[in-house]
Formats: structure tokens, C-alpha cells, sequence
DNA sequence: TAATAATGTTAACAGCGTAAACATAGTATA
DNA sequence: TATACTATGTTTACGCTGTTAACATTATTA
């Protein structure tokens, strides 16, 4: 055993992640991740300034995530239609939304004010740019205004689609049938394309 | 001063939900909670089992008043058509959440496990129960089915609309002009009909 | 080779949620 | 009315947390 360990801000930062997928951020110590990493539990000071600059810097990393499965999704490669490849991403981003859902709670979470960290602003962006890009394709020169509401639309439609996915709050209807949200999911393709209509 | 406050779980209730809105829910300590009360730092324990319980009764009370505004946004006194009934109370969602922002984080916070607080599921649920009423009154003899998609499409929309209008993730458009995210503002009206389309 | 910088550890601090033991006040019962 | 009981408060204490300061070890550089 090293005294120096040679990477140690990396396997942190991995540490954290893992930590947070599997417990939720409310439950990520410093302590907690030093000890996932074998290292004394102020070693992490010497990497990061405070708590929140790791937290940050997972939260990066799932933005980072995020934006290579939206880019993947929407990628000429597939040779499908822009309007498929659209769908697509939408699927992606619940997907990404829905199975890593810790994280994405960490991404969205009030405790990491992203105004302080430039560069989990960016790679947040660069996530929203893999949305505006595939709309340029599927409506070539549509005005900036257009643009712009039809990308809110889609990202609150799916930030809350994720958010209320596994809440329970449901209208009381057809109890003993498919609940509303199951509904939405097995309609999910109808239930994207109208919302490239404004 | 006497020993016995008479109505502490109330105050210890309402002291909670201002320093929750000050201050965000991660934030809130109990101590900090029982000094706003004058009292020691474990009396919350004669009143909440846990934190987790007091906090439950703080999101419980921002979810009525969401219901309250709800209700009130699409009460039949207003004599206008349903139709501009069901449009101010998306008005009204969206102006609780960015009015309250701290507490809508609160009421969506995972700290919070709404299965194990049955009566902060039911103010959850009625909330929702407002847009089940006027989409019926909007839509009648609508099917369950087409119901349960539109509730979920407003609902979703609103939620994520709350979410990103304080975070800064915007498409890289139009600059020096005015931000999508206000675009969707000026343009709230048109942008909030639409959902209604499936 | 010696000084310095980088990166680790240990010890200590105040603040946190919570439990246990105790104190006081209100209420029911004899 | 006196006494027991219950409800509701306080004090003390525990282990966990983020963070800082002081110290130890290794790597780098003059």
C-alpha cells in the first residue's frame, strides 16, 4: 500500500457516482466516499474544495452521460428518419431519466447551485444542444423563437415525465385498469410526436 | 414563560415551513427548527417521530396550498369558460412554483418518501384531482384513457417548466434576444392551449 | 543534494439527528 | 381533595457529519 495513491481525485469521483446511484446524494458522505476509495476522510480535501465541488462533478459526469446516449440516439449513422431518430432521443432520455434515477435527481437537485461550477453549466448545456440540433435538422430553417419553444417544450415534457414517473400521483381514474402513467408509457411514441406540434 | 407551550406542533410546523421557504429544505435542522420556536432542540420529538415526519407535514401543507390555488384559479364563480378556467390554473401552477420555489422542491424532494406518509400522498393526489375536474368539465364524457393522458401531459409540462425556469440550461440561440425560457413566458397562453391537444 | 510542492494522515471542532433520563404540568380517578 | 397517570417539556449524551489545522510522506525542481 502506497502512501501516495496516484489517482486518487478520479477513483473519488467514481466512488461518488457509485455511491449515489446506489444510495440516493442525501445519503453521500465525504466519509463515506473516502472509505470506498480507502483513503483517510479528509484525503478528499486535497482534491476538492468542499462537498459540493465533488457532487458537482458527479452530477458533470451524468450530464456527460446523458448527452452521449442523446447524441447516440440521434446519430445519422442509424439512417432513420430525423423524426424517428427524435423519438429516439426522447426514449433516451427517459430511459437515462429512469434508470439512473439518483443521479439524475443529483443532476437537478437545488443543493449544487450550477451558476458556481461553469462547467457542469456547460456539459448541462451540451446536453440541451443534442435536442437543438436534432430540431434544426427535422425543421431546417425554423426561427429562433419557434426553436426555443419547441425545446422547452420537450425537455419540461420529459424532465417532468421523469419526475413523475415514479411518484404516485395519479387522477383516480379506472382504478382497476392500466393506471394514467402506464398509459402514457405504452402510448410514449404518440405522446412525444404531438409535442413537436405548438 | 411557561413550561408547557399548548401549541407547539403547530408552530414547530409553521416555523419549519419559514425557514423551508428561506432557506431550502436542505437547510432545515431540526435544532434550528425548535430555536425559531423557542423551545429546546428535542421537544420536535414529542410532536414528529422523526425530521422525515416534520418535514412530511411541510410538504404536505405546500401541496393544499397548492390545491387551494388550484381550486381557486378554476372556481366556477370567475363565470369565464372552462376553457380560460383551466388556462389560469396553469397560471396558477406555475406561479406557485416559482413563488415557492423552496418548498416545491420540498414537496419533490426524494428525501421524502410519500409511500410511507399516506396523507401527504392524498394532498399530492389532491392537487392533481383539481385537473382531473376541469379537463372533465373541459373534455366531457372523455374516455379514462385519453383522460389520464392529458392529465399527465399538463402535469409533466408544468413540472418541468417549474424546474427549468430557475436553472440556466438554454439552447445556444438568438443570444442577444431575449431567451427561449422567455420566450415560453411571454408566450405562456398559446404554449399552455396547446397542451391541451393530443 | 537540498528546498519545495503535492498529497497523504491524524486530531480536533462545531453542528447534526436521535435516544435516554429527568422535570413539570395537566388530567383522571380514588 | 389527594394521588396516580399521561402529556409535554428540558438536559445530557452518543455517533455521524463537513471542515480546518498540524503533521508525515513522497515527488519535483533548483
Amino acid at each position: 500500500m502506497k502512501y501516495h495513491h496516484g489517482n486518487l481525485k478520479e477513483e473519488l469521483i467514481s466512488s461518488a457516482c457509485k455511491i449515489c446511484e446506489a444510495s440516493g446524494h442525501d445519503h453521500m458522505s465525504l466519509r463515506s466516499i473516502a472509505k470506498e476509495a480507502s483513503v483517510s476522510q479528509t484525503a478528499p480535501y486535497r482534491h476538492f474544495k468542499t462537498k459540493e465541488c465533488l457532487l458537482a462533478e458527479v452530477s458533470k459526469r451524468g450530464f456527460e452521460e446523458l448527452t452521449e446516449r442523446l447524441r447516440a440516439a440521434t446519430s445519422e449513422e442509424s439512417k432513420a428518419t430525423a423524426r424517428d431518430r427524435f423519438l429516439e432521443m426522447g426514449l433516451a432520455y427517459l430511459e437515462f431519466g429512469l434508470e439512473k434515477r439518483k443521479t439524475y435527481d443529483l443532476m437537478h437537485s437545488p443543493v449544487i447551485d450550477k451558476v458556481e461550477f461553469p462547467e457542469l453549466l456547460d456539459a448541462a448545456t451540451g446536453a440541451f444542444e443534442e435536442l437543438v440540433q436534432i430540431l434544426k435538422e427535422l425543421f431546417p430553417g425554423i426561427s429562433e423563437d419557434l426553436l426555443g419553444k419547441k425545446c422547452i417544450k420537450f425537455w419540461a415534457l420529459m424532465h417532468g415525465l421523469v419526475g413523475l414517473l415514479d411518484m404516485k400521483i395519479e387522477p383516480e381514474i379506472d382504478t382497476n385498469a392500466s393506471s394514467a402513467m402506464s398509459v402514457v408509457k405504452d402510448d410514449f411514441r404518440s405522446f412525444l410526436e404531438e409535442s413537436l406540434e405548438i
